[in-house]
DNA sequence: TTGTATGCGTTATCAA
DNA sequence: TTGATAACGCATACAA
């Protein structure tokens, strides 16, 4: 096992101190030029690279950035992500890709392991917005700038980036009664992310303007995972709700109400068109067209890094409710060339 | 600014030595029971957390895995990252993620990271077989075990677990063949990867059994990527090509290559059948059936994962060209509800 | 312009 | 059973 190069070995390699190397490698003006030439020249020869590990205990800045999705088979996540690493890279980060699956503890678990390699900053798309809030707290507190992206954290004053939910959500339910349907359901996880809040009071808005009334049944609760949505809708129908369009808050659960409409024998979108925000992959696989919330994630992805890497540079607070909004597009989804 | 608090910390304020207190947190028997609990008390009420940094300085271990992945959008890679983290969660490892979108650059830059901040092993999804290949040797010497998956590298003797690329690819072109097709394309990146090189082979197989002749005009090359993929078949089918099936070797190209079919208003599956490797959610958006190799990603991640352990554990070499065979199924995937 | 000493947070090896 | 010291790889004041 060849052990890695290090700095002394260079500097007893070339017989001068080991500072002589650390400074020449950095181009500090107080190396000569030439000793400066030479020491680089052995580096490269010898495929030199610098512990970061090392590095970071010392500067308290690792140039990593860490980013938390909930799911990998999301696409807008995966979309979101590629933006996120891709702008990070232009600016001399490197990214490190974290999945909690939508569960806290996992969160939790993922943010102390950043924390402990002391990350620069996080890009978090939160499990919600209460469970692990003291935690993101703290983090903040030992200086690591945390922007929350599509999520936001209603109670706190972290800054975040997100489309206009609200809006989102109330043109995304105009459309549906546009085209005729006034038995709409809505249908989401409620653990206090305000994202389904906000999607959920434009949905309200929607219908309080077209004059419908809200009916109790129509207003499911669901986990973020296909089987919870399936299972939900699917007894939901069964037990004889009447519907004839469904708003999804997310891909995953837009996937198993899908599913479960499909299982009932019910047509989509004859009998129920079928709605959800991300614009996400994983809907297409059932094979029918669908209303959907293109939410610009490359985009958000992008602006999320600018704006953390703006925080980091001033050295200024990312808690300061600052709420950046990308804009959105309301698209249908029919089957075959499209993009 | 409140900083992290260190053993130091608890130790000034606990009056011992920082390295007691070191002793007692990990449980060391030379440190009395009575101590051990009250360190262990107070290192709990301040919130202490070891840095992983100054640890792995010290251990040359950091208990972190890091994991190459080509593509966040293909869903065979999201699944078996999920298989990864899942497997390694349970044995204790962190997992990260990074994506070098079939850019040799950016896997380099991304192994180069993994080594910097010393992680255990790589759990890799190579570019092509040759480019980085001195690298990959590198850091093997520096003692990073690495396990190639679904790509393995040929020339070189690295473990790897994949499925049976040749054989499936076989079965797969021969239920083309089954359904009455003799106008079998293939299309493919030709960088020296070995697992387009086998599926080729078993598309070759299939044909010479079957007594049809191979065309040359029916083989094409493109990269890994949606645009190459449709403008090399757009192009071939503007030029008069003539086909009635196509084998894509990977789930970005089967996209393009769908997507080019049908703009040049050809059928699939009546004019042409599409075929492709992973299973992927993306293919779904062209709203058309298609027939796929199912690869198992989450058990090839599972087990890349154990492999990888195994090696760490052992301290065995990860470079003894042993290949695991996960076993793979081949499916039509229609619209509608499924899975 | 170069070298020396010290420290980042942790652990291993001694000595007490 | 506990404490002192050196070390991991690197960087920075300061001395030479």
């Amino acid at each position: 096992m060849k052990k890695k190069i290090t700095i002394k070995d260079i500097a007893k390699e070339m017989s001068v101190d080991p500072s002589t190397v650390s400074k020449a490698l950095r181009n500090q003006s107080d190396i000569s030029i030439e000793m400066q030439k030479k020491i680089k020249r052995f580096a490269d020869k010898v495929g030199y690279r610098p512990n970061l590990l090392a590095k970071s205990l010392i500067n308290k800045r690792s140039n990593i950035l860490g980013v938390i999705i909930p799911d990998l088979r999301i696409s807008f996540f995966s979309e979101a992500t590629r933006g996120i690493y891709e702008e990070a890279t232009k600016n001399g980060y490197e990214t490190i890709l974290l999945v909690h699956d939508e569960n806290a503890e996992n969160e939790k678990r993922k943010l102390e392991f950043l924390s402990d390699i002391n990350v620069d900053g996080i890009l978090l798309n939160a499990v919600d917005e209460t469970t692990n809030l003291d935690l993101y707290k703290r983090l903040d507190a030992e200086g690591i700038k945390i922007i929350c992206w599509d999520r936001k954290l209603k109670d706190s004053n972290f800054n975040s980036i997100t489309i206009n939910d609200k809006k989102a959500s109330f043109e995304l339910t105009n459309k549906l009664i546009e085209n005729g349907r006034r038995k709409i359901m809505f249908i989401g996880p409620n653990t206090g992310i305000p994202v389904a809040q906000d999607r959920f009071e434009g949905y309200l808005m929607a219908l309080k303007e077209n004059k419908i009334r809200v009916r109790k049944n129509l207003i499911l609760e669901t986990e973020r995972t296909f089987e919870s949505a399936h299972n939900t809708l699917y007894t939901a129908i069964q037990s004889g709700a009447d519907l004839d369009a469904i708003v999804c808050v997310g891909g995953l659960i837009a996937y198993g109400a899908g599913n479960a409409i499909l299982e009932c024998k019910l047509r989509i979108p004859e009998d129920i068109l079928l709605c959800e925000f991300g614009d996400n992959d994983i809907i297409s696989r059932l094979g029918v067209p669908f209303y959907t919330v293109n939410q610009n994630p490359y985009k958000i992805g992008q602006e999320a890094v600018n704006f953390l890497i703006k925080c980091l540079k001033n050295g200024t607070n990312s808690a300061k409710s600052i709420n950046i909004e990308v804009e959105h597009k309301i698209l249908y989804r029919s089957t075959g060339v499209q993009r």
